[in-house]
DNA sequence: GACCAGGCACATC
DNA sequence: GATGTGCATGGT
């Protein structure tokens, strides 16, 4: 599947940041929300020179939700982004390089008690910007497998981080070509309804098409 | 106008 | 423990 992805779509440059911290910045935006519309909102941080752990820590919360507006969710994601802030700046001195020399695990602890960072935004964290080895599962994923009969639909989040990692070869860059690709082709195809026709994995469905899809 | 978007926390049963 | 709901802008 891999192949067939890579074969149709290329090297998708993963994540689309300057930073690591443009990225973590980024993963908290992303949550549920279109890609172009965190980008308005990343630009807004940018041209207000506030994207850096110090500069958006001190910021208020009214302003910040004013300036990731066009992210949705916005007063929601402010105080996420100030969860996460806090963490840098308080416990690590608003150093991402002593962030991410913590052991990934205990890292990931960290990450997730954080309130607004569930486990797709601490694994993308992880991995693209840490450059950690933990492969990212998003919505397409699950959509992904379940519907080519490799999953079970119930599967839960870190059941399909489980077999994505027993079936794809430990690799940061592997780990990161193969969710960008995943969100790839997801986009164009592997919607609420599924558009299988012309689509690069239609070769590995089952028999009587994607599986739990009804009409 | 309907549907969709690179989730997450919280309420309720 | 499982299921439902609010959050919000912006593109197709």
């Amino acid at each position: 599947m891999f192949e067939a992805l890579y074969e149709r779509y290329g090297p998708q440059h993963w994540w689309p940041a300057e930073t690591p911290f443009e990225v973590m910045v980024g993963a908290v935006l992303a949550q549920n929300t279109s890609w172009k519309n965190v980008r308005r909102a990343i630009e807004n941080l940018k041209d207000a020179e506030l994207l850096e752990p110090r500069a958006l820590y001190d910021l208020d919360a009214e302003e910040l939700a004013e300036l990731i507006r066009p992210a949705g969710y916005f007063t929601r994601k402010a105080q996420r982004l100030r969860n996460l802030l806090k963490l840098v700046v308080e416990r690590y001195g608003g150093r991402l390089d002593r962030m991410f020399a913590t052991d990934p695990s205990t890292l990931r602890e960290e990450l997730l008690s954080v309130n607004g960072v569930g486990p797709e935004t601490a694994d993308s964290i992880l991995l693209y910007a840490a450059g950690k080895p933990t492969f990212v599962v998003d919505t397409y994923t699950h959509r992904v497998l379940s519907r080519h009969g490799l999953v079970e639909a119930e599967i839960g989040y870190e059941g399909l981080k489980e077999f994505c990692e027993d079936h794809v070869p430990e690799d940061v860059a592997h780990y990161n070509e193969y969710h960008a690709l995943l969100v790839r082709v997801g986009h164009e195809f592997c919607k609420p309804r599924p558009k299988c026709e012309a689509c690069p994995l239609k070769a590995f469905l089952p028999a009587g098409g994607p599986v739990g899809i009804e009409g």
